[in-house]
DNA sequence: TTAACTGCAAACACTTTGCATAGAT
DNA sequence: ATCTATGCAAAGTGTTTGCAGTTAA
């Protein structure tokens, strides 16, 4: 049973994950998305978080505001909202995955993250120049030519260690 | 007790783990990391992979060289060998860790990763030319000013749908 | 009305840890 | 002789799945 029904649907749109050229969002469409209580409250929560929360961190907040969630449909509605393109999932390298809205408004341009080895530290860093849009397009082309990839999207990670933990070592 | 013991140490360097400053190199530096005949197995089962291979596929090759060993064993070695720098982990999103040699001889050139979302295969690229150098220490340099962070290495990945799992879906 | 979604708990897969013993230096 | 590394098994951690009941459309 959902134990919390006071959130209102809003305007997300679902892309159907089970066939592609039918009805493409929600709800509605007879691709199967349902928008219910629970799922509202993932996205909204999800809007309202910043950085890279891990599941539990958003776990944590979800059950602040639904209380009755269970962690196993936070998974399932990740996933699908992964499968979806709606948000990314992301490795910092402990182990535990992060999540992230692909465009919490309208596409704000796409960052990258600089990530502490130690501390697992991530900063989104969004200085891109034309330079590396022209670089990245040229690598995509010539990645879809020889190996035949569609190449949906990329990601730049750079690792090192962050002012903290550099201190604390020396 | 060690079932097989009939490699032979090789001119592996291995950087101390635990402070920074006093002798660099294994063997017999005092800074406590020993070769033994398991960790050797691990070092010539890594150099003669391919690829990106995962700890189950490292183990499973490793136990015909070396029967006796745990997986333990080799967790604990590619922990060290990840913190030593010797290798790198990787995870190609279906959550499984995958490792490789950071350099299989003398720095052969880095390269980079297009994975598939779909069956996770990885395809290594390695067609960087001046330009992409030139970016990213123009990237490097400016992160360093801007976050103090100590840039070690980077990660440029591509996503995408592999050839095979297109034509599977269409 | 029916097919999707949920919460719970149990199952899972991968990784880490405790401990007694073996081994490198 | 000392202190690290190993193998085993048990514990841990994060994630997925089975199921009976609930709910969106």
């Amino acid at each position: 049973m959902y134990n919390d029904n006071h959130y209102q649907y809003k305007d997300v749109k679902m892309r159907c994950q089970r066939a592609k050229g039918q009805g493409p969002f929600w709800p509605s469409n007879g691709c199967g998305a349902r928008m219910t209580a629970p799922r509202q409250a993932i996205f909204r929560t999800l809007h309202e978080m910043e950085g890279h929360p891990t599941v539990d961190e958003i776990f944590a907040k979800l059950r602040l505001q639904f209380p009755g969630i269970g962690l196993a449909t936070l998974y399932r509605n990740l996933e699908l909202l992964r499968s979806n393109g709606h948000v990314s999932a992301f490795d910092s390298g402990d182990g535990k995955l992060r999540y992230e809205l692909r465009q919490k408004a309208e596409r704000p341009g796409h960052h990258h993250h600089l990530v502490c080895r130690s501390c697992h530290q991530i900063i989104d860093y969004m200085n891109f120049e034309n330079e590396e849009l022209e670089l990245v397009k040229k690598l995509e082309v010539h990645l879809v030519q020889k190996y035949k990839y569609q190449v949906t999207d990329h990601d730049i990670t750079f690792y090192g260690t962050c002012p903290n933990c550099s201190t604390e070592r020396a």
